[in-house]
Order: structure tokens, then C-alpha cells, then sequence
DNA sequence: GCTAAATGCGACAGTGATGTCGCAGAATGG
DNA sequence: CCATTCTGCGACATCACTGTCGCATTTAGC
């Protein structure tokens, strides 16, 4: 390969293939070792160490493209649009890409401390587009943002879920809209 | 210790403690040590050997241990009883357990090929109730099982989740009860 | 076709978790 | 009070995963 930074092409494809891979596996166990995941991404596990030298630079290329997917496949709302069709376009997006969420939000403090994660302090994350929802009456007054947050989350999850079994993706995401949309009713 | 079968006395409540502990770690992280686990419940990792001679043991026990909590908090419902009553009992039953039903739910193929895992044939679990409830109308029609089960444990998982932080565990209860009911309404 | 890059294979030592011991002290029950 | 049981401590071999090599082969670019 040239010198170039940005990697492209077949390394590129290569590169992507082992974090697909990772996503799959460490969104149902985030124990799954560098040979499972080689395997799935099928590379030998000597080409995986080649592309991320250790476990840690794994997790942390994963979490960026993951972040990078959630908010990339999601364009940022207008100013003017309706908070909960946002809502309902992010959670779409995020069924989508269902492995990377899974992989991002099984465990609440599995990237404690690491600085690619996004503090959650409340002007990050969801927490305007749910301020703003609340304020229009589209979500109870008197439902919390960490309720509100959390179930959207574990909607999306859900649907991520069924749409693996029988029902699929686009029924669960018609669903995983409907069930946030009426529990997050007044 | 005497001969019997059906330990209890000191020995069942050292037996409950590292349950307690093994569901309280393995929540969060299900490659959690042995040592983490036996630290925890305040036993020697020598103790915890003897009550659970390898790992597959302690799982299994945890899994059906779960389980009784899971269906033993709720006492079967009288078969006049409103199913969607029922199943609100059963909800804020698990939140009142909540490590143990993390531990249950929180990889949908953990316990897969297990024996104690309960068959998800549609005479089992909460398939009868959901059904009624569909009957009396108080789940949309056009809602398959599928997804209100998913989502029935995805609201309970959350609101243990939630009661881990800062909403306190009735409220939890409280909005995942809305919750539930209001994504299944018609 | 030639050169350089990328890959697969196998080996290696290091590490942490696992499961098994024996032994000694503490707790328990008669 | 004595015998039995339970427990903690530390040692041990074993195992799986990890991260690093060197070398041979394949692939891609010019």
C-alpha cells in the first residue's frame, strides 16, 4: 500500500469486514475472542493483529465507527422539525445498523472512561430532541430522561433483536416506532 | 452437615450469597472471574468451589435459580384474573429482582442448548397471558407475540437497569407498567 | 514480469483464569 | 468438651487467550 492515511479500497473492505465482524460477536458477548472474530471476518487472526495491534485498539476503532455509523446514517434533524420525528428517523437508523448499537449499549459502563465516548452530560445525546418533544406534549411531562432515554435504547434493541428471528426488519422497526411513540405518550 | 438433600441453615445462606453475587457480576459482565464472584459474596474462591465445582455449575444453578425467583415472586395468576393485571404483577415482580433477570435476558442465546433454559414453545411463558390479554383486546391485534414478549422483557430489563441509577426502583416500576401497557394498547 | 505489499501459517512466551490439593484454624453440634 | 464439618490459605498444573515473530505464499501495482 502507499503512504496514504486514509485507507481505502481492498485494506479499506478488509477493515471493515473485521469491524462488522466484531459488532456481530461482541454485541451478543463481549468476551468473543480475536480468533472468533477473524474467523467470522475471515482473515487470519495475524491479519486481524496487523490492522488493530491489541484488543483495546479494537474496542476503541469499533466504538468510533460505531458512533460514526449511528450518527452518519442519521442526518442531523432541521431546527424546525418535529423532535419526534427525529426520534422516530434515529430510531429507524439505528435498527439498521442493529449489531453496532447492541455493541454500543448492552452494557451502560463498558466504555467508562474512555474519552471516545460521549459524556452524557445534557447537552449531548438524545436529551434535546427529548426536551424539545416534551416541551410540544409528545412525551409526559412527568417521564424522566433517563426513562425515556433508556427504553428508547431498549426499543431499538429490541427490534434489532426480533428482526435476527422471524419478523422481519422493517415489521419490527413499524413496531419499535409504535410502542416508543405510545409509551412515551401523556 | 447432616446427609439431607435440601440444604439450608448456614450453608443455604453462604449457597444464596454467591448466587446473589454471581447474578450481581455477571449482569454486568458475564466473563467475570470466579475470584471477582467469591470476593464479593465474602467467601474464599476454595468456598465457592466446593458449593459449585466449575463454572457450567454455577451458571446452571443461577439459571434455575433465576427462574424460581423469576416465577416463584409471582404466585400464578387465578385464571379470572385480568391477563394484563397478571402480567403487570409479573412485570414489577422482576424489577424487584432485577440482576437475576438481566442475567436471564441479557444475551438471548446464553443459555441456548441448556436444559433448564425453557423451551420457547408457545405453551410456555408468557404466551397464554399475552394471547388473552389479546382476546379481551387490550393488545392490538396486528402485535404478534414475538414482539410483545421481547418488549415485555426489554421494559423490565430497563427499568432495572434505570433502578440501578438514579429513578428510584417504584418509579421504575411505575413507568415501565405505563410503558408496557400503553405500546400494547390498539 | 518484476517488485512490493498483504496475507496465511505456525511457533513462541507471557498472562490470567481455572480446577484440584493438602493442611491448619475456626465454627458447629452433640 | 470433643468430634465433625466448614472455611481460608497457598500451591500447583492446566488451559485458553493474547501479542509478537519469522517465513513462505499470494496478491496487487507499475
Amino acid at each position: 500500500m502507499t503512504t496514504e492515511q486514509i485507507e481505502r479500497g481492498a485494506r479499506a473492505r478488509t477493515r471493515a469486514a473485521i469491524l462488522d465482524a466484531a459488532a456481530a460477536l461482541w454485541a451478543r458477548d463481549f468476551s468473543a475472542p480475536f480468533g472468533a472474530i477473524a474467523e467470522r471476518a475471515e482473515v487470519s487472526r495475524s491479519t486481524l493483529h496487523r490492522y488493530f495491534a491489541d484488543r483495546q485498539a479494537l474496542v476503541d476503532a469499533l466504538l468510533v465507527d460505531s458512533l460514526d455509523h449511528l450518527n452518519g446514517a442519521d442526518p442531523e434533524s432541521a431546527s424546525d422539525e418535529d423532535p419526534m420525528d427525529a426520534l422516530e428517523r434515529h430510531l429507524r437508523a439505528g435498527i439498521e445498523i442493529g449489531d453496532r448499537v447492541i455493541f454500543l449499549f448492552a452494557d451502560p459502563d463498558r466504555f467508562a472512561g474512555n474519552p471516545n465516548w460521549p459524556a452524557d452530560d445534557s447537552s449531548e445525546g438524545l436529551t434535546p430532541l427529548l426536551d424539545r418533544a416534551r416541551a410540544e406534549g409528545a412525551i409526559a411531562a412527568d417521564i424522566p430522561n433517563a426513562w425515556a432515554e433508556n427504553l428508547f435504547y431498549a426499543v431499538l434493541y429490541t427490534a434489532a433483536e426480533v428482526s435476527a428471528g422471524d419478523v422481519p426488519r422493517h415489521m419490527a422497526a413499524d413496531l419499535a416506532v409504535r410502542s416508543f411513540r405510545r409509551s412515551m405518550a401523556g
